[in-house]
DNA sequence: TCCTTGACGGAGA
DNA sequence: ATCTCCGCCAAGG
């Protein structure tokens, strides 16, 4: 892996995360196979990690494969998480979201 | 190099 | 439905 390599990751993950729709959520794995890149789900999370603070990118509608939020319950980033879905209309309940928002498709 | 650490995912129990 | 355990793979020490 360069860095050049690692950066047209970012890149080509960052470009399929800003394309999810407001109401709609995708997962890492989803993400990461729609990046073309099956496989490196984890890669994501280190993907959107790197991501400014004060970022346009919708971060915030990834989540695990089951529809969780993968920050420690409660704490700070899982509040900002959850109160952004919240934002966009998705019911978020037990720290899960209804399942009719996932399932993205361009 | 070798070892540990993840914003993960899937299979079991 | 929940919780472990294990495989994955790039990064960073």
């Amino acid at each position: 892996m360069t860095v050049t390599q690692a950066n047209e990751r970012i890149q080509a993950i960052w470009f399929v995360v800003s394309q999810i729709p407001k109401g709609k959520v995708s997962s890492y794995g989803q993400v990461a196979r729609m990046a073309g890149l099956p496989g490196l789900s984890r890669y994501v999370g280190y993907a959107l990690k790197q991501l400014p603070e004060e970022t346009e990118i919708p971060w915030f509608r990834v989540l695990n494969s089951q529809g969780r939020i993968s920050f420690p319950t409660g704490s700070p980033a899982y509040l900002r998480q959850q109160s952004q879905l919240i934002l966009d209309g998705v019911e978020v309940q037990q720290g899960k979201v209804n399942l009719k928002h996932f399932g993205w498709a361009p």
